[in-house]
RNA sequence: GCGAGAGUAACUCAGCGGUAGAGUAUCACGUUGCCAACGUGAAGGUCGCGGGUUCAAAUCCCGUCUCUCGCUCCA
């Protein structure tokens, strides 16, 4: 990175920010790093876990019909083929860099094999079938005698293709051949416009037990989501639930996505708060509406600037295979808005494809209506990484004190994690015994950082840089009628209150 | 995968053939007493790794690893 970036590029500030004061920080440092890994510091790995709780909160306790979940990271490994994962990004696809569409290589070659057949065909029709074929047969410039010098080259068949037999060299090969000689997009027609095939491993393969064997593959998951599909039937019986109703869960996921980056709002390992709700056919533009409110307002309660927000909508032609409908909440980061959520219409796909492939019924029966249905599923997938570096983003401010640039992390109270620190104004005098005294009665309570170390300004800064929001600062007046200082951090500004209010400033 | 850039102290970087440096941060002592003060001192580096050229390499050459950014992609 050029080095005027460091001081200019938004982002490049607060990731220094971030590794100075041990929020977030690049993984495996001392092996030269890991692409795409972070490690969450003293202060990140708080702020993260609150974020996660006010979640979880906000869904468990404001309604009485959602109920938490905490599933494998490891499910068999037929969800993955149900659910379509496995399928979708295990195979080698090419993409089209003019309409963006991808296909499987297998589907756009098979017609290319059988074009270089047919060319060859009439090109050979003065000679017998059966016959050898030589490159200099085939006219000049053509791809049939390029690719016929580049198999005999390759495969090392020289005098031993013969017409009308497929050629005994690796599929891969041949298909790339295939593709660099008759390279046109299926959909769009639009020519050479396909690019290299690529391995699509979408998912972490791993083995289950001690000895790797076909047997032993199980995938990590890249959504929470399945875990409460397949758990949804046993979950609502023993919570005593019924349509709609609610079933939420944190944790990580794991993609092999092709681009990683911009910080943590990209990783191959993340965080995930989903949430599906399970509500009768019919229903589910009303729910979905009700969600997509209610989220928005979730970010709008973390302090986030509501100008910031936005909506996208998915086009219809460009849902995912599960998807009816689908509505993204975007933050508008310092490299561009970027997802942090998406609400979407799920539909009946995912119980009917896990009651088709495990042969286990999936309806749920409706004792009242004695009715039988697939509930359908709307759907609110949260990224916890993504809404921790919008929250930072968002709270990263600079301002100037008496000629001094400061800067400080306008976090809220709730997300903050350090909610207050205790300082002597100087360390003799007995005024670091109070202030210990002080912080001793707050520590197993609130989180809360003791510091009699330097001046009163730079300790100040210190827990500015943190978005610590409250600083009580012990001075010699403390000795005098037992008031002590609380200082805000957005404004600097200071108040006196008793010692003994400390406790109860804090709980407000 | 392609393209570009960067690896020297905990951090930001300077040095670009001749003894390894600065600022910040850290620690100790002193001083000051409400917004990154000051003084004195200390600690901290096989200059990413490997090879080559040279009397001499952080510096030049070759290789290699890693990270960052951009593009393609993103249930």
């Amino acid at each position: 990175m050029a080095k005027n970036n460091k001081q200019t590029d938004p982002l490049a500030k607060l990731v220094a920010l971030c590794k100075r004061r041990g929020i977030v920080f690049q993984s495996s440092e001392i092996y030269g790093g890991l692409g795409s890994t972070y490690d969450y510091g003293p202060y990140g790995a708080p702020m993260k876990n609150n974020i996660a709780r006010l979640w979880w909160d906000d869904m468990t306790l404001k309604h009485d019909n959602i109920v938490g979940l905490d599933s494998a990271v490891i499910l068999h490994p037929k969800v993955w083929e149900a659910s379509g994962h496995l399928k979708e990004f295990s195979d080698p696809l090419v993409e089209c860099k003019n309409c963006k569409k991808r296909f499987k290589v297998d589907d756009v070659v098979e017609p290319f094999s059988a074009k270089f057949w047919k060319n060859i065909s009439q090109m050979m029709s003065s000679f017998e079938p059966g016959k050898l074929i030589q490159p200099e047969h085939l006219p000049e410039g053509s791809p049939e005698r390029s690719m016929t010098g580049k198999i005999l080259l390759h495969a090392q068949l020289k005098d031993k293709l013969v017409e009308g037999e497929l050629p005994d060299l690796d599929n891969h090969v041949y298909n790339e051949y295939l593709l660099d000689a008759y390279n046109q997009c299926p959909a769009c027609g639009e020519k050479n416009s396909l690019l290299k095939p690529r391995d699509f491993n979408l998912m972490f393969q791993t083995n289950m037990g001690p000895v790797e064997d076909e047997n032993s593959t199980g995938y990590f998951r890249p959504e929470t989501a399945q875990g409460i599909f397949l758990d949804y039937k046993i979950v609502a019986e023993s919570a005593r639930l019924k349509p709609p109703f609610g079933i939420a869960q944190t944790g990580k996921a794991f993609r092999n996505e092709i681009t990683t980056g911009n910080f943590i709002f990209r990783t191959r390992e993340f965080e995930q708060m989903e949430m599906q709700y399970f509500v009768k056919p019919g229903e589910t533009s009303e729910w979905l509406e009700k969600w997509r409110q209610l989220r928005w307002d979730w970010y709008l309660s973390l302090g986030i600037d509501a100008d910031k927000l936005r909506w996208h909508e998915h086009p219809k032609d460009k849902l995912a295979h599960y998807a009816k409908e689908a509505w993204d909440i975007e933050y508008l980061f310092p490299f561009g808005w970027g997802e942090l959520e998406g609400i979407h219409d799920r539909g009946d796909f995912d119980l009917k494809a896990h009651q088709e492939a495990s042969g286990k019924d999936l309806t749920w029966f409706d004792d009242q209506e004695k009715e039988r249905y697939h509930p359908h599923i709307v759907e609110t997938s949260a990224g916890l990484n993504r809404t921790m570096l919008a929250v930072l983003c968002n709270a990263y401010k600079e301002d100037e004190q008496a000629g001094e640039k400061r800067v400080y992390l306008a976090l809220d109270p709730k997300i903050a994690p350090v909610k207050a620190a205790v300082f002597p104004l100087v360390k003799k005098d007995g005024l670091a015994e109070i202030a210990a005294e002080i912080y001793d009665d707050l520590r197993t309570r609130f989180p809360v950082f003791y510091d009699k170390q330097g001046s009163i300004g730079r300790r100040y800064r210190r827990m500015d840089e943190i978005g610590t929001p409250f600083c009580f600062t012990i001075d010699y007046q403390t000795k005098d009628d037992d008031t002590v200082t609380v200082r805000w951090r957005d404004t600097l500004k200071q108040e006196r209150i008793h010692k003994d209010q400390v406790k109860a400033y804090l709980e407000n």
